[in-house]
Formats: structure tokens, sequence, C-alpha cells
DNA sequence: AGCCAGGACAAGT
DNA sequence: ACTTGTCATGGC
């Protein structure tokens, strides 16, 4: 991985394969829209990029300071992703699911827009999460210039009504959004804390929470805390399991359990598995 | 128009 | 230990 500061923007190469589409657009992640001019636009932690590939390089808009302690690990560019997915079960299914979505990284999100984001995704359309998504931070988030906007702190969140949340149309969802946020303003919920617990104790830690049952922890634990043995399984996850004669789990993946999710989920989700994938 | 969506939860078998 | 009804809303 190398990394060089041009103008407004940083370059990297020798990460492997990459793809932004993939990164993006494989149901991960909801603040991250394609341009026309086929750049993708979004915000993390804070802070708005642009990215795009240009000759064979990953180029990320900013500063080489805001690369170094933001997107390097946002992006998971220290990780082998190729070497990864060669380990992987190499099933008829999987390997058309890695060369559907080749390129694919699992982003590193801060756990709090990952937990409040997968409460909003449950029983919900990933369109219609992201619509939710935009007008919580719009409404709620620090702008940051060109009309975009963080996502809102858990204690700004806490200080609210469920009144004030009837904007975002997040239905049913609401107050578990708002429980979450007064356990983590309150100190009842320390994130960081939980950052140091083994994978099972962090699970159950996010199980007592509203609203929050497997699947949510699960991706909460897979895209907010890293854990990428984690592996949430949702109505696709249970599509594409009947392509497996014995079902698969966990333990069918070994230790990147979660990127092989990721593969399956989005490539279930791309062909909506109504008819057998034609090689 | 009607089914379904990156579910959770309580209540009923 | 499984199945079912309910929750709020809109994408397709």
């Amino acid at each position: 991985m190398k990394a060089k500061a041009c103008d407004g923007y940083v370059a990297v190469e020798g990460i492997g394969f990459f793809s932004a589409r993939h990164t993006f657009e494989c149901g991960q992640c909801f603040r991250w829209n394609a341009r026309p001019d086929g750049a993708y636009e979004g915000v993390a932690y804070g802070r708005h990029a642009v990215v795009w590939m240009q000759e064979n390089k990953l180029c990320i808009s900013g500063s080489m300071a805001d690369f170094e302690t933001i997107w390097r690990a946002y992006f998971d560019l220290d990780r082998d992703y190729a070497a990864i997915t060669e380990k992987l079960p190499q099933d008829a299914f999987m390997q058309r699911a890695v060369a559907f979505g080749q390129g694919l990284r699992i982003l590193a999100q801060p756990p709090w827009e990952a937990l409040c984001s997968f409460i909003i995704s449950q029983c919900n359309n990933i369109p219609r999460i992201r619509g939710i998504i935009g007008r919580l931070c719009r409404a709620y988030g620090v702008e940051i210039g060109n009309g975009q906007y963080a996502f809102p702190d858990p204690e700004v969140i806490a200080a609210l009504q469920e009144r004030d949340l009837s904007c975002i149309q997040a239905g049913y969802r609401t107050p578990y959004i708002l429980n979450a946020a007064r356990r983590i303003a309150s100190g009842s919920l320390d994130l960081k804390a939980l950052a140091a617990l083994p994978t099972e104790a962090l699970r159950r830690a996010l199980l007592q929470l509203q609203g929050v049952g497997a699947k949510v922890a699960d991706c909460t634990i897979l895209f907010g805390f890293g854990r990428l043995d984690a592996f949430p399984v949702d109505t696709w996850m249970k599509k594409a399991s009947a392509f497996y004669p014995q079902g698969f789990n966990a333990d069918s993946f070994g230790p990147y359990a979660g990127i092989a999710q990721q593969y399956i989920f989005y490539y279930a989700r791309s062909f909506g598995l109504k008819e057998k994938v034609r090689e």
C-alpha cells in the first residue's frame, strides 16, 4: 500500500483489487452516492469525501492527514482482500458471488453510526433506509459544508423527543433509536469499552438494547466494530442458504465469515435469486 | 394492488 | 423449541 499526496486528493496504489461501486453499493453502508461522473461521494467520521478510480489507483479527495487518520482505516486498506477471498470456500456459489462482487471491502464504520443504521434497517428496504438516515443527518447532524451533514452524535439524539424524530419517518423504530442514543449518552452503554470486549461479550451487550436482535447485533459487530468473523443472517442470506444442500452458518466460512457473508448477500440481493444464476 | 423489505418481540402452541 | 401476529412505512 502506497499513498501519494496529489492536488487536493490522495492517490493509493498497491492495495490489490478495489471496487468503489461494489464497496459502496453492496449494502453495508447508506451514505455514499454515485455521481454522474462515476465517482462516489459521501460522509464518514464527520468528513466529506469524493472517491474515484484513476489509472488503477484509488483516489480519495482531501489531505494526507485525513487519509491517515480516517480513510486508511475506513477503507481497510491495510488488509489483503485478494488473499482472504482465495481462502474462502471455493464452492460454485461462492465463486460466483466473489466474481460478481470482486473488490468490495468491509468499511470500518463508526460503532454508533452502524448501530443506529442497522436498527433502522430492520424489516426495511435499502432505498428507504438510505432515505431515513439521510433525513436524520440533515435534521440533526452538523453541517460540514457543500450541503453535507455528519451523522448526528448520540448525545444530540438523546436530547430529542419522539416527535422531534417524526420528520425522519422511521416508523416503529424511532423509540429504539432514542433508547439506544440515551443509553450511550448517559454512559450506561459505553461503546469504547465494548470495543475492548471479546466478540461474544460485545454481542451480549448489544442484545440488551431494545430493537436489537441477533441480526442487528451482528451487523453492528461486523460493520461497526470490525469483527470480520461476524455473520449476519437476514432474509437474503436465508434465500442464499437454499443453494447450499446443508445450509450454512458462520462456522462454514472461517475467520472471515463476515466478508464471505457480504459477497453472498450482495450477490443474492442483486439477482433476487428468482432464477438460477447463469454461468 | 399487493407483496416485501439486511427484524424484534411477545404471545401462543 | 418452533410458529404467528404485530409493529410503521414506502419501494417496486
